[in-house]
DNA sequence: TATAAATAGGATAAAAATATCCGAAATAAG
DNA sequence: CTTATTTCGGATATTTTTATCCTATTTATA
């Protein structure tokens, strides 16, 4: 569905925002060692996130990443998503045709188009907080074990 | 959403079904100037889906790939999607976690469900019999041009 | 101002996906 | 039986994705 690189990218912010409630940054090492990601390419995806004003990050001694409580409300899942890999889920063909719309559909395209619609409204209403907040109270996890 | 080997896979069945229908066994190249794929990579690809009877190969002078009709209404898209990307898309987390279930959720785990349940019920309602047929009467295209 | 700690970012490596090439094996037809 | 045609399958190449490494830059604090 995403690649690595966005499902990394998602794990890591609700980390990040998980943290930043609590009034902590967190590192790239603490990160990768939460969410079970390798720590380099991870600190890449932020870099991305960064860029995008999805996350804050600040350098230097002390410094970390994180996200400002104001804004973790109003972070979609499809922003991150959006900046990571872009928008092809949304506005792609199932089959893999340049174009393909209702002009010049694909055989599945109708069929295509209602799970595209779905997920696409699923990943504009979700936000960080609700996510970070399933972290915080336990009932979900951002690794395996 | 499907790597590029299940889109062509996908395309190509379609094409060949629709063939079959008329009585016509297609070659790799056929096929893959009419849906516009790589023709070796795409010979690969017929080749899984016959190891997995998807379709029929027919070897020698005269020979090329064809389904049997009888079975073209019965192969859907979950057969073919499974054969090349396997069962990934059905049962993996949306977040790449190795192990996510009711137990042991991702934070997204419930949202990810409803959309992953919808794309396999459509995949296991649609069969390559309705799709051929919309080739067939041009409401569908399998390439762009 | 010096130092330590941290992100930024370029260069490179490894792995996976995509794609090509070519000889072997099978088969229909002459 | 021979020949032409066609799929099969292994080897290889290319591209993209994933991952690592190392240095530069920034910044808080002593």
């Amino acid at each position: 569905m995403f690649s690595k690189a966005c499902e990394y990218g998602i794990r890591a912010s609700i980390f990040i925002a998980k943290n930043s409630y609590e009034g902590r940054r967190v590192s790239p090492k603490e990160i990768s060692e939460e969410i079970n990601s390798p720590q380099a390419f991870t600190a890449k995806i932020l870099q991305a996130l960064v860029k995008n004003n999805l996350i804050n990050s600040v350098k230097g001694a002390y410094g970390g990443f994180e996200i400002e409580k104001d804004k973790i409300a109003a972070i979609k899942l499809s922003h991150i998503v959006k900046a990571i890999d872009g928008d092809n889920i949304y506005n792609g063909c199932g089959l893999g045709l340049e174009t393909c719309d209702e002009n010049h559909p694909c055989p599945v395209h109708y069929k295509f188009k209602e799970i595209r619609d779905g997920l696409k409204e699923m990943l504009e209403s979700t936000n960080l907080e609700e996510l970070a907040l399933d972290i915080k109270t336990g009932i979900a996890f951002l690794k395996t074990y």
